[in-house]
DNA sequence: GCAAGTAGACTTGTCAGACATCTGGCGACG
DNA sequence: CGTCGCCAGATGTCTGACAAGTCTACTTGC
């Protein structure tokens, strides 16, 4: 594990007192000086931590005025977005929000990859199914996890889209520690063998409206099992 | 218009020479010291330029090594990403594809609003399209195009998901231009009425599919009119 | 008395030079 | 031949200073 730098440990700990509302949007922040002393760090690096704070939008630097708190609908970074709206007791909801916005992007990719999608990519697409399938029999969770991956990748590759697989890195970054957690479930496994498998064929007939259909129930069904587990968990 | 800082000024020029293919990804830049003398600036301008790229994890900052460049897919800015994609003849390419990332997030959040808008919020959407249709009865292509933004941001923040809210706000303030273009067309107006008014009536009646149907037919109405315009173009 | 102008305090922007610390390679030494 | 240590080069941080923008409040001229 990367040990974080003077800079980053300072960012973090301003953009801790920001989602604690220590600074409200709107408002301002104490200037570099008085955080320099705060933080006994000297100016440079309190500017340094701002900058990078400033390229996410989160915070508005204006000359001879002051440091601002932007709205939060304006941050650029999903993470700190998600340490935002994780606060108290929401981190269930944000959960099942990140599901919902994945559910988006992954059925629409779909829909796209379905009239794009090259034969040899179909054929690794029911590879990575029949990879599935072993990992279960043999019980290699972290095999299944990684064709599951793959799976995804390769469609979201094949939507032909830059933009979605931007969008998309953040967002799995994010969400693989609980697909770790829900793969590891047999019952769960055999549910998205099934899924992958519909999905592989809607693909293969080129039918964007069949390959969506398919996606999305599959996206329901991860949905109910976060669900699930996180309503249920002790 | 904001005079850009130095530090601004560097980063652009950088990433410029980034996008132009002078350091592929996985190269390094060049060190501190050969750009601060390159651009004739202090070191620590270019240290906060780098800073603002590397948040927006364009480059990766390695300690004793040098600064190196990540591939395009994790870079984390959206409009960072649309320069690049932008480069050459693809320029048609991208718009087409922010257009469909356009379509997944809005026929999305269309159809969780169907089941979680307000009476009031209906409302007011019924009000925008009678705004619209009042704007083009008078000619008034900013008015127009105000309560047509207004209309869509409603939408958004009924979907109650804050990452959706998140994810398309750089992409609007991307794609404002062109639609301030579109918008000046009046038979393109009256088609945007007539899919606006299905919109909320869908949302109205509460039936999420219908939802998601009305405002997949005002994208692709949407996505028809960009490629009119943008092939059609002398 | 009032308004315009201005001096000052406070803010961020930039600069210069120095030292600390980490990495990787090269060479000396066992 | 392998290992250790030194060194060049990279980024990380500090100190102190000055430039330049912004706002307030006081001064000054009418």
């Amino acid at each position: 594990m990367a040990r974080k730098s003077l800079v980053g440990v300072v960012a973090d700990e301003l953009l801790d007192r920001i989602i604690a509302g220590d600074f409200p949007p709107g408002s301002s922040v104490p200037g570099e000086l008085e955080l320099s002393a705060r933080h006994e760090v000297s100016r440079m690096t309190v500017r340094e931590a701002m900058k990078t704070l400033e390229a996410q939008r989160i915070l508005s630097v204006e000359r001879g005025r002051g440091t601002f708190v932007n709205p939060l609908n304006r941050w650029a970074s999903l993470e700190a977005v998600l340490r935002a709206a994780s606060e108290g007791q929401n981190e269930a909801v944000a959960s099942v929000q990140l599901i919902e916005l994945r559910r988006m992007l992954e059925t629409g990719a779909c829909e796209l990859a379905a009239s794009r999608i090259s034969d040899r990519d179909i054929e690794a697409l029911f590879g990575n199914v029949a990879a599935m399938r072993l990992a279960h029999e043999v019980n290699d969770v972290a095999a299944f996890v990684e064709a599951d991956l793959a799976f995804h990748d390769l469609i979201l590759r094949a939507s032909e889209n830059v933009f979605v697989a931007v969008l998309f890195e953040p967002l799995q970054r994010v969400l693989e520690k609980r697909r770790a957690e829900t793969s590891a479930v047999r019952t769960i496994q055999e549910h998205a063998i099934g899924h992958h498998q519909h999905i592989a064929e809607a693909l293969e007939s080129r039918d964007p409206a069949k390959a969506r259909k398919a996606m999305d129930s599959h996206m329901q069904q991860t949905l109910d099992d976060l669900k699930n587990l996180v309503l249920e968990a002790p």
